[in-house]
This record gives C-alpha cells, sequence and structure tokens, in this order.
DNA sequence: GGCGACCAATTTTTT
DNA sequence: ATTGGTCGCC
C-alpha cells in the first residue's frame, strides 16, 4: 500500500535519508550544490508531519521569500498540511516581534511599521540635517555603518574602534539620532526585526520559554550565510533541552559576507551544537560532467575552504562542453544569447529552461534590449523592487500614516505628494504638536485642529481637514482601504512630471490595488499593518511567473538555489566578476569565485560564459579584460569561440598624446 | 515658503 | 536614465 510515508521517503540516497529521517537532536548536512538540498529540507518537515509532529511546532528559516515560497509548495504537494512558520528570517522576526514587541517597554507597539533602505537613508537625513557640522557625511554610509553594527552584535561605537572615520563623535550622535527617532516612530528597520527578536529572547525568560515550548523543531537553510546576529538569535531560538536544529549549508556557497554573514558558523556547528550529527551530501544530481569538472576545479582555487567534491551522479548521452566565448562587444554579447536562445527553442526547448545570470543589475539593460530585438520573451528578477517605484511608496505612505500616525517620513512624503505644505510648515506644525503633547498627523486630523492652530493660514487649515478626511476612510478590508485610498488621493491625476510612462505608474498601482484584494482573500482577519508588514519584506513582487514560457535573467546572487538546463553568464570580465570594488582584498575575491561558482553549477545541461573586448562605459568605450577566473578553468572541458557582428568598437583613447 | 527648472552624480550583491 | 540638490521666481 502506498502511505504518504513512501512518497516522502522514496527516490532517496542513503546519506538524504539519513538526513530526511533524523529526528532529535542537532544535525548539519553540508549540501554540495546540486545535491538535493532542498529535496531533504522539504521531505524531513514532511516526514516530520508524517511522524504526528505539529506543523505549527515546525520552524523553517529561509533567507528569500521564493525559497521559503517554493520550500512550501513542495512540502504542500507531500502532505497537504503546510507549516505556517516557513519563511524568511525577516518575516519570522516581524511575526514574532508582532505579538511581543509590548514587552520589549521601548515605547514601540503592535502597529510598529518597518522602515526599508529610502525610510531608513531619509531618517537619516533628517537626523544629519538637525546636528550642525556633519559636512561630507553622507547617509549611505551610516545606514550601512548601523546595519553592519547590528548584524554583527556590536554597538557602531565597536566598530568605530576598528576604523578611521572623520568626525567620530557625530557619527556616534547621528546613529543614537537615528534609534531615538526610529523608537519614537514606533519604527523598525530590517536589522531590527532580528535584533529586538534576539533581545526579547535574551532579555525575557518567560517568552523565552514560550517560544521554546511551542517549536520543538528547528530548520534553516543556507546556513552559511548566516551573519552573527542570525546566528546569536538560532541559539536563542533552539530549546536547550533537545537542540534540535537542523542546518543545511555549503560553505562554498557563502557570497553574502558583505553583509555580515560568517561561514565559520557553519564550520563551528559541531563545536556549538555537541553531538551534532553530519550528513555530507556529495553526488550532484544536477549537472553534466563538464558543468562539474569546470566548477570544481574553480571552486579549488581558493585557498580558505576545506576541500570538497561533488560527484557527477547522472551520465548524459551526449554531455556538453561548456562554452566560453569571447565577443566584441555588449551588443555582440546580447546577440549571440538571443540567437543561442532562439537556437535551443526552435530545437523544442522552452524559454523557461534558459536563464541569464550577471554580476550588476546594470548589466541587464544590454542584455534585456538584445532579447526584446529577438523577440524572446523573458522576466528579470529582482532588479528595481516592485515595491520601491516610486508611486508604490507614494500609495504606501497614505497607509503606513493611517496605521501609525507617527511616521513622520511618510507624513512628509504625503505632504510633498500633495502640495501647498512644505517642509518648514511641517515643522512648525511639528512644533505645534509637540507642545500638545500629540503626533504631529494626529494633531492636524483633530476636529478642533483650528483652535489648536494659533497661525490660521489657510493652506494649513485646508491641509489639516484633507487629514482628516484620510484619517476617516476605513482601514478594513484591506483592498477597499487601499482602493479608498487611491481614489482620496486622486493618483489617476497626479502628475508624475517628465517620468517615462505614465501608463506604467498607473499600471502598478492597479497591481497593488489586486495585491491587497488577493491579500485580503487569503488573510481573513488580517488588517492594514499586517498587509503593510507582509509588503514591506517581500523583495521581488514582480516575481518569477512560472506559468508563463520566458527566459529568466537575474542576478549571480539571486540564482542561488535555483537550477535551469541552460545557464548564460555574461560578462565573465575584469571589474565584473571580481567586481572591481573586490580585487583589493583576497578575502573578497574568493568570494567573488564562490559567486562564479554558485552561477555556473545552476547549469544542467550547458552553460555558456560571456566576456566582451570592450563595452560602453559613460563616455565612450573602454576596452575589457577577460576575466581572472576563467584562466582557472580546465580547458578540456570547454570550448572557446568569438564572436564578431557589430563592429567591434575600438575603444577611445583617455586623451590624445600627440 | 513653495515650486519648477536645471545640473550633477550615480550602481555590487538583498531582507 | 533617473534621482537628488541648488537656484531663482512666484
Amino acid at each position: 500500500m502506498n502511505t504518504p510515508t513512501d512518497d516522502i521517503l522514496k527516490n532517496l540516497t542513503e546519506d538524504q535519508l539519513t538526513a530526511v529521517t533524523h529526528l532529535d537532536g542537532p544535525m548539519l548536512v553540508v549540501a554540495g550544490a546540486g545535491s538535493g538540498k532542498t529535496r531533504v529540507v522539504t521531505r524531513r518537515i514532511a516526514f516530520l508531519i508524517s511522524q504526528r509532529i505539529w506543523p505549527s511546532q515546525i520552524l523553517a528559516m529561509t533567507f528569500t521569500n521564493r525559497a521559503a515560497r517554493e520550500m512550501q509548495e513542495r512540502i504542500g504537494r507531500l502532505v497537504g498540511d503546510v507549516p505556517r512558520h516557513v519563511g524568511t528570517f525577516h518575516s519570522c522576526c516581524a511575526r514574532f516581534l508582532r505579538q511581543y514587541v509590548e514587552a520589549l517597554d521601548d515605547g514601540r507597539t503592535k502597529d510598529f511599521v518597518i522602515f526599508d533602505a529610502d525610510d531608513q537613508k531619509a531618517l537619516l537625513k533628517q537626523c544629519l540635517n538637525d546636528q550642525p557640522a556633519t559636512g561630507g557625511l553622507l547617509p549611505g554610509a551610516i545606514s550601512d555603518l548601523i546595519s553592519r553594527a547590528k548584524s554583527a552584535c556590536l554597538t557602531p561605537h565597536d566598530i568605530l574602534a576598528k576604523e578611521a572615520w572623520d568626525n567620530a563623535e557625530t557619527v556616534l550622535e547621528v546613529c543614537q539620532a537615528y534609534e531615538n527617532r526610529l523608537r519614537a516612530q514606533n519604527a523598525v528597520d530590517f536589522d531590527d526585526l532580528l535584533l529586538l527578536v534576539a533581545r526579547l529572547l535574551r532579555e525575557r525568560p518567560a517568552i523565552r520559554e514560550i517560544i521554546h515550548n511551542h517549536f520543538r523543531y528547528l530548520l534553516v537553510d543556507e546556513y552559511q550565510d548566516t551573519n552573527h546576529l542570525q546566528y546569536e538569535l538560532l541559539k536563542l531560538l533552539v530549546n536547550p533541552a533537545n537542540n534540535n536544529i537542523h542546518a543545511t549549508g555549503d560553505p562554498d556557497q557563502c557570497i553574502y559576507s558583505w553583509r555580515g554573514a560568517d561561514y565559520s558558523n557553519i564550520m563551528n556547528f559541531e563545536h556549538d551544537f555537541p553531538n551534532a550529527v553530519i550528513v555530507r551530501l556529495e553526488k550532484n544530481f544536477r549537472s553534466s560532467e563538464h558543468i562539474l569538472n569546470v566548477a570544481s576545479r574553480l571552486i579549488s582555487n581558493n585557498l580558505n575552504r576545506i576541500d570538497k567534491t561533488l560527484i557527477p551522479a547522472i551520465a548524459a548521452d551526449d554531455p556538453q562542453k561548456v562554452r566560453l566565448v569571447t565577443v566584441g562587444s555588449d551588443r555582440d554579447e546580447g546577440l549571440w544569447i538571443a540567437r543561442r536562445i532562439k537556437t535551443l527553442h526552435l530545437n523544442g526547448n522552452p524559454y523557461r529552461t534558459m536563464a541569464v545570470f550577471y554580476r550588476t543589475n546594470r548589466q541587464s539593460r544590454a542584455l534585456e534590449e538584445a532579447l526584446v530585438r529577438a523577440a524572446i520573451p523573458y522576466q528579470i528578477i529582482g532588479g528595481l523592487r516592485f515595491y520601491a517605484r516610486r508611486e508604490i511608496k507614494d500609495l504606501l505612505a497614505f497607509l503606513r500614516l493611517k496605521v501609525n500616525p507617527a511616521d513622520r517620513i511618510s507624513l512628509e512624503r504625503v505632504a510633498a505628494f500633495r502640495g501647498g505644505v512644505g517642509p518648514k510648515t511641517l515643522a512648525a506644525i511639528e512644533q505645534c504638536a509637540r507642545e500638545q503633547h500629540l503626533e504631529a498627523f494626529t494633531l492636524l486630523c483633530q476636529p478642533d485642529f483650528a483652535h489648536r492652530w494659533q497661525k490660521k493660514n489657510a493652506k494649513v487649515l485646508d491641509f489639516a481637514n484633507w487629514c482628516r478626511q484620510l484619517h476617516d476612510l476605513p482601514c478594513t478590508p484591506v483592498g477597499q482601504a487601499v482602493a479608498a485610498v487611491h481614489d482620496f488621493a486622486d493618483f489617476t491625476h497626479h502628475a508624475y512630471d517628465r517620468e517615462g510612462t505614465p501608463e506604467a505608474r498607473q499600471e502598478n498601482l492597479q497591481e497593488m490595488i489586486t495585491n491587497a484584494i488577493h491579500y485580503e482573500r487569503e488573510h481573513d482577519q488580517a488588517g492594514l499593518n499586517e498587509f503593510l508588514q507582509e509588503v514591506a519584506l517581500v523583495a521581488d513582487v514582480d516575481t518569477h511567473d512560472l506559468d508563463r514560457d520566458t527566459v529568466i535573467m537575474m542576478t549571480l546572487h539571486c540564482a542561488k538555489g535555483l537550477e535551469f538546463p541552460y545557464v548564460f553568464i555574461a560578462g565573465v570580465e575584469e571589474d565584473y566578476l571580481p567586481h572591481a570594488n573586490t580585487v583589493a582584498d583576497p578575502d573578497q575575491v574568493e568570494e567573488e569565485r564562490r559567486l562564479f561558482f554558485v552561477g555556473i553549477t545552476r547549469g544542467r545541461e550547458e552553460v555558456a560564459l560571456l566576456n566582451a573586448r570592450s563595452r560602453p562605459s559613460w563616455d565612450g568605450d573602454w576596452g575589457r579584460q577577460p576575466s581572472r577566473f576563467l584562466r582557472e578553468l580546465p580547458m578540456d572541458d570547454i570550448i572557446h569561440t568569438t564572436f564578431n557582428v557589430n563592429n567591434p568598437t575600438v575603444p577611445k583613447p583617455t586623451f590624445r598624446r600627440w
């Protein structure tokens, strides 16, 4: 008889089976690229459920929304029940925080809002403006400092002690002001989501106990990419009585050390969780032999690594060598890829079997053009994030203000959107609000605002009246709330001047309303703040529509965890891969090599690497050098060709010597 | 004090 | 190409 458990355990290797059926105690699965890691994680969750563990007792954390979604789908297919707590570190923490934030006693309430990178910078700019003599300090540099500090469980002070900064005193004051204002606005930044949960678990034993009793099994994906904060958080989350933590990862795929990922976490797992069972998955079920040879040789050039092999487990009839294509220019690069895609498609391969990877988002433009010209359908994953678009951020600002009147960043945005009230007037209103111990927006919404506002200029009274109407719009159901705000602010007729396509903006706004309606259908009781939380944490809403047959384009970082029969990696050149900003530091070059390794190991049947001899810079063409990594590859597994159609543009000399 | 016009700088990777 | 900042006008 075919019980669900048979399905869950079928087609697994012995090592995979060990990993799937492990029950209690810590386990680390060191899973090489293509060794069936996702399969192991999803099957194990299904297995736990089949062993009568309640789905709600399982907490599984990933790094990306896509990984979380995929995991949920695959579990759903194996067992009917999907654990509720499958999500990114950030979304899981947001959920805990929503529930327990008030125990922190720092003034934040469960209606807190999440500030994204843009909001963070806007807030820092305010802090900088309030400080005299902040000459030359950039919000970006400070937000970077704050984030680095938080993700390393340090203070900005600790970091400044080790680095030479100009006017360190001022920087620290700005950091302090930033934290104060976040708290005053009932807001948290991305790192706070994890940091505050860690603090709760550390400082509130009662909550720690609730969590420990609730979650019996903890799973972590991509353990090599955990930063120190995530590591601390995990140690606090796991119940010391059983140490049921199940981590999977591959040190060779650590590509996020720039944001604090520390693969010594995975190296130290045995030490941190004594008696851990370690399983190594080294058989590769994904790529052809040539691809694996190329990838293995490449990664063996990293000095800082434990030697590890990828054993090919599939034998293709006619394995394709890895193609190395040297093209004359970026236009040829796009053209070659487009032609190859066409050929593959004519041979019966759907577009969705092909993916184009690149190092930086800006490279996508030229490639996109080539695909458009060749009438090849494509989707770009990542890149300009939907919720970071101007019109979307505007609409969100209205919604956020309704949920949280203390959100001053949003109030500013809303005022700027409407016009008539600028920064100076707003500051005056804020001053007045402070005297009356109200938030500025709350003051504006008071029915007796006219009494409370001494200088009765008509513009401000108008604005207050308008704010009150905004405030009175319904917050539920979510779909209607979003639509109501959209109509109230008259987005349809808003003049977004001198910018490309007004139609695109209207479409985006419509999509936002549609998303809200969908969200409302799927989450019965959800309020506006839950919707806003979801929105803040979903990076790519123009997500990968699997139903559409298109070529997929994305950065190498985005590609981790995916696989495609046909893979193209563009711009395998010095300054892109390794990126120019990394070449001074050998450790960073090793990370670039891992990134390249991740890209190559995504391919099942054929991988093509392209390098252009010239590529336009902002002014004229610049010659380009092939990546140093290309010299490290085994030529027996590679076919090198050149391709020159568009006139190779000769690099202009930077100056003329006569 | 607000707003539009013009000019500069900008991009490594993401939750 | 897009955004952010500064200048001068209303």
